[in-house]
DNA sequence: TATAATTTGTCCGTATGTATA
DNA sequence: TTATACATACGGACAAATTAT
């Protein structure tokens, strides 16, 4: 790891462990240079990391300031890697329904930009934080990228599996977020009336070096998910 | 303008403009560095800008590739200054509903963060894209910060007011978004029935300074708006 | 109100590491 | 393996915005 990453790291978890709470800002840039024995681009790279990710902000000759997104359970976009770590202090557990190995449609090939030829993961999973049906998933992954997945594993967290088992670099997602009206098996599964409305997001899942190796559909129970964007025009 | 800036300036407008289509990615930095004649620091810089807003990915030892968000007229998270530059090329007009300078309620107090004194422009707002009722807007600004608001601003755009007329330089926004059930006037405003679906966004809008000047709660058409993030997990 | 000190922003240069082709 | 191209890290100087005096 590098090691601003490293720096940016530590500094995370003092300020979700309250450690700012009281002036409301970081240390100087000087001060920090000192603490972590770096320079100064390195603490400026490590800043940078945690705006990015929605942490802080900078106000030039006044200091780096906390930004508490007021997230009261909203998923924030800027940092979102799986349900399992967005809800830390919630339980997530997961219902798999469906799980199948097989050849992709047209449409999922233009989609995962995969061989027709190549096997396709089609997972369907209901997940629930604290117990209450959450959001209905629809994942589709690219086997040549992400083989081997059993039951036991889409069961859990598809997500450590591909970081910490496969050891590949998740680099991109984009996301289309939309809202619809639910069909009568979502529904079912979210425990919902027929007709209510979903918030919904189209994902396609790419790694580091921009091979897509999923894209997924997630159907979300409107009063139970939203979405918090901490947006930077800078 | 900073130098980087103006270089990320010029380079977006040649990307939009598909000048580097062919390749799909932009010259290496070294390139750059002799085309702009610049520090490998500002080129890095500027590239840096393209990335966080969405244009660009970069792929070590590779070079930097177009992440042409398929957009097809979702708006664009990362890079949003307003309905009227996101559909440039659609015609975005505005009906103004209702423009009313009041004292704020206990809760707009709090949203706003500001003096209970302070009065704040009530701004109701349907927005139309090429023709085609698009989103309901309710705004409250900030009298102190954004003063002036005339019937004929509210009916074009604030934002250009704000940046143009005013000099104040927008620096943040938090926003929430979450599906909701249209109620009756709004379902009417935009031409959908009661109890049908809604994407909804509320915002809090801050100057670089951290300075709060506006919130708004958006309503949209769900069939017409769509929202688009691009993610970096770098 | 004006000045100085503080703090982040921009820009330059250089060297080395790491991933890709 | 070698060359290419981006990533990380160090250093220094000055600019610009804010805050304190």
């Amino acid at each position: 790891m590098s090691k601003y990453k490293e720096i940016a790291n530590m500094i995370e978890e003092k300020i979700v462990n309250g450690f700012y709470d009281d002036t409301n800002k970081l240390p100087t840039e000087d001060v920090l240079i000192k603490e972590y024995q770096s320079s100064r681009n390195t603490i400026r790279n490590a800043i940078n990391h945690l705006m990015r990710r929605g942490f802080v902000v900078t106000v030039q000759g006044s200091g780096v300031f906390l930004r508490k997104g007021d997230s009261d359970g909203a998923i924030n976009l800027e940092n979102f890697y799986g349900l399992t770590k967005q809800f830390k202090n919630k339980k997530v557990t997961t219902k798999l329904i469906s799980l199948e190995l097989k050849k992709p449609s047209q449409q999922l090939v233009s989609k995962l930009k995969c061989n027709p030829e190549t096997l396709v993961y089609h997972i369907k999973r209901l997940r629930f934080v604290d117990g209450d049906p959450f959001v209905v998933e629809y994942t589709y992954y690219n086997s040549d990228v992400v083989p081997n997945i059993t039951e036991k594993i889409a069961q859990t967290s598809i997500f450590s599996y591909i970081r910490e088992k496969l050891k590949l670099e998740i680099g991109y997602v984009d996301m289309i977020i939309s809202a619809d009206i639910l069909d009568s098996q979502d529904a079912i599964l979210l425990g919902l009336e027929d007709g209510m409305p979903s918030i919904n997001t189209e994902n396609v899942e790419m790694l580091k070096n921009g091979k897509i190796f999923a894209c997924s559909k997630d159907v979300h129970h409107y009063r139970r998910a939203k979405f918090l964007k901490l947006s930077n025009y800078i």
